[in-house]
RNA sequence: UCCUCGGUAGCUCAGUUGGCAGAGCGGGUGGCUGUUAACCACUUUGUCGGGGGUUCGAGUCCCUCCCGAGGAGCCA
């Protein structure tokens, strides 16, 4: 490889390098050109004047279209007034690609032509920054797992059934037979805890919700965990473990990203353990104390979750919530059954459920009187109950929302800039 | 599915009481040796979301349909 990258330009201070990138930007000033140069690892500029140059360069240098693609030779120095603090003096340029009329400039535009144009929005600045630290964030979560024992484990994507009855599923066409895209990794991630210890799976997921909100995509990409012998608390511990792991590794591999995403890095420095663990009851109590009244048995909706989240400066765990409103395969509290060994955690500043979770019912007689109440076909779970017919025994586990926790982790209002081409409801263009 | 807001130039938007379709940015041309979303001058750009109606006259008023956004419900 004979070019050199921006990221490395301080490597290089004296010498004469080659740059490969695109147009990102471009000034002129009669006989001065300033060319703004990115190239996936950086933003920096080139200058070119007129008496370095051929005429052809300098002619060219001044027609040059926004994310044209060019090649540009020449010495870097260090100079505080170019993005990133070197700057390039141009000796040569090469066209690649002419760019049509680009149509993203820098300024604001509405979501709707964003979106449409993913694929160009994509190179944006805080765009790149976002997947930089999606990128990091996959890395620390499989390297996280991987030195607690955890075997990644893939779970398919075409399923026989709904892991839960509840949700809408997509439907596809599997040989003439109905089939659906998975929802979660869960039922498959049980077998697996008990094959190999401690499981985990990594992969997209798939909901038919006709939810439109900043929370929600029909196509997003959960982390989850699955150990046998784990109880509610062994769990808890993980994920608060994993959660403040996340967050150190970001500030520590991606400050730079979140100083481009105007991210308060102060907010993110709080986050540390212990997270306060809060029950069902007592979150009722709390909100009462705000005056939002919540019946006992009900959920708690985005409104709920949002006053409690701003309640505290770091992720909070409410767990022992009614098992009425919790899945079915999710165990129960043996002193008091009206309540399910679930946990949900909040990312705090408003961000809402970044993971849900808790410990699983393991006994056969339960879980299948539980597939009955919930008129779910038991055909379909035979697979599922043999796990609970061949050497059973206590596990738990959670699925962590990636999106989620990096809207969190990187202060964006909505999920959809998290992933690289989000699919919502009446949206799958690009 | 429901509620609210919106759809005017490539983009962001203004458009008054119903009376010639506008600005900034972008594109084009010219000028400028240190610019930072550079600047200055000139110039270019329209199925006013679609259809129907009222009217001498509709971007504007009425009906209807389509599309998008935010939220609710539902959900992770």
């Amino acid at each position: 490889m004979n070019w050199t990258y921006i990221e490395d330009l301080g490597k290089h201070v004296g010498k004469e390098v080659e740059l490969r990138g695109w147009v990102h930007h471009r000034r002129s000033s009669g006989k001065l050109h300033f060319l703004v140069l990115r190239d996936g690892t950086g933003i920096s500029q080139a200058v070119i004047f007129k008496g370095d140059v051929s005429p052809e360069v300098f002619e060219l240098a001044d027609k040059l279209s926004l994310e044209s693609s060019v090649i540009v030779k020449g010495t870097v120095r260090e100079d505080q007034r170019s993005p990133g603090g070197f700057e390039i003096g141009v000796k040569d340029l090469i066209l690649v690609h002419q760019a049509e009329p680009y149509p993203i400039q820098p300024k604001e535009h509405g979501v709707d032509f964003l979106l449409t144009h993913r694929h160009l929005w994509l190179r944006s600045p805080k765009q790149t920054a976002l997947m930089r630290i999606r990128d990091e964030a996959i890395k620390a979560c499989r390297d996280f797992l991987d030195r607690r024992g955890f075997i990644m484990l893939d779970a398919p994507i075409f399923t026989p059934a709904a892991c839960e009855g509840t949700s809408t599923l997509f439907q596809t066409d599997y040989f003439g037979m109905p089939a659906y895209l998975t929802q979660s990794g869960q039922l498959y991630m049980e077998a697996g805890a008990f094959a190999l210890g401690r499981v985990y799976c990594f992969g997209p997921c798939f909901r038919a919700e006709k939810s439109k909100t900043r929370r929600h995509l029909t196509e997003f990409w959960m982390l989850e965990p699955e150990a046998a012998w784990y109880h509610l608390s062994d769990m808890m511990d993980l994920a608060e473990d994993l959660v403040c792991y996340l967050v150190e590794r970001v500030l520590e591999k991606k400050k730079r990203e979140l100083i481009i995403l105007e991210r308060d890095i102060s907010k993110l420095e709080q986050v540390r353990k212990p997270f306060p663990r809060i029950t069902y009851d007592e979150a009722l109590k709390i909100l009462e104390g705000k005056g939002i009244k919540i019946e006992w048995g009900n959920d708690l909706g985005g409104d709920e979750e949002t006053v409690m989240s701003l309640n505290y400066d770091r992720p909070v765990m409410i767990h022992h919530y009614p098992s009425q409103i919790k899945a079915f395969y999710m165990a129960r509290d043996e002193q008091r059954p009206e309540l399910a060994l679930g946990v949900d955690m909040l990312a705090p500043e408003g961000h809402g459920e970044i993971v849900g979770g808790g410990e699983r019912e393991w006994r056969y007689e339960e879980l299948t009187r539980r597939i009955k109440e919930n008129n779910l076909p038991q055909e379909a779970f035979e697979w599922y109950l043999d796990l609970r017919r061949f050497g059973a025994a206590p596990h738990s586990g959670f699925g962590l929302g990636l999106e989620r926790t990096l809207a969190w982790i990187c202060g964006i209002h909505h999920i959809r800039e998290t992933i690289p081409f989000p699919r919502m409801l009446e949206r799958i263009y690009p």
